[in-house]
DNA sequence: AGCTTGACGTAGA
DNA sequence: GTCTACGCCAAGC
């Protein structure tokens, strides 16, 4: 349970932690080789696609962020060479710093 | 309280 | 095909 001490209360629904989780949740069940988008990803969670930018620049480091790109394909520039090496390390086309979503795009199917 | 920033998306030029 | 403008939504100042 979170104990939010003091800062303005929780409202019951969902906590931002709780969207959290959840966001990364989803990333971490992407298979290996296939790659989503912050939009797909906020749509699965029920969220926008900033909340999930944000949420991934926040823990990301616990699940495979290099497979969620920009809507078109494009990588975030922050860890754009970085992300671009790693899904190619995974086979994932990669055409000039674009990832070929129309191949590898998940959910597809 | 308001203004700015950001690992975004879509529409229009 | 690329670039710009605007909308979104939460965090930071």
């Amino acid at each position: 349970m979170r104990a939010d001490h003091l800062t303005g209360s929780v409202r019951p629904g969902r906590d931002p932690g709780d969207v959290d989780e959840a966001v990364l949740d989803v990333v971490e069940s992407i298979p290996a080789g296939r790659v989503s988008t912050y939009g797909a990803v906020g749509r699965l969670v029920g969220v926008g696609p900033r909340r999930v930018a944000r949420a991934l620049s926040q823990g990301g480091a616990a699940v495979p962020w290099h497979r969620v790109v920009r809507a078109d394909g494009s990588a975030a520039e922050p860890v754009r060479a970085r992300q671009l090496a790693l899904l190619a390390a995974e086979g994932v086309p990669v055409r000039r710093q674009r990832v070929d979503l129309a191949a590898v795009l998940w959910p597809d199917d």
